[in-house]
DNA sequence: ATTCTGACGTGGG
DNA sequence: CCCCACGCCAGAA
């Protein structure tokens, strides 16, 4: 199997999040069991948007804020996505967050 | 090699 | 909830 480097788990789960849901970093740091190095989950992002198929509009920071959204194309763009999935979000931050979010520990596992 | 920064998280106040 | 400080690992200057 794949999943050898920590960055292609990343890639992995972030692929494993379902239309409509959202994540955070720590928890898919958490799931990959380097819960104190979210912040690479974040820089594993950084590939995405290039030649990985990653979602990465959906992956968003434990207060549910889309702090990522300025490495993406245009200004909105990560915004208008999850809101073209349904998702509610004001002044970059997801409402309803505990509602959309989707823990892969206990949804994926 | 050193230093800083970074799409974060947690703890204490 | 907010603010401040520390930890974390990787990459760039």
């Amino acid at each position: 199997m794949a999943t050898e480097g920590f960055f292609e788990k990343v890639y992995e789960v972030a692929k494993c999040i379902p239309y409509g849901r959202v994540t955070s970093y720590g928890a898919i740091a958490r799931y990959l069991g380097a819960s104190g190095s979210a912040r690479m989950v974040g820089w594993a992002m950084n590939g995405s948007g290039k030649d990985t198929d990653i979602p990465a509009h959906r992956v968003v920071n434990r207060k549910g804020l889309l702090t990522g959204k300025h490495h993406f194309s245009g200004t909105h763009l990560m915004q208008q996505l999850l809101e073209s999935e349904g998702i509610v979000v004001v002044e970059n931050q997801i409402q309803n967050f505990e509602k959309h979010f989707w823990d892969p520990m206990k949804e994926l596992r």
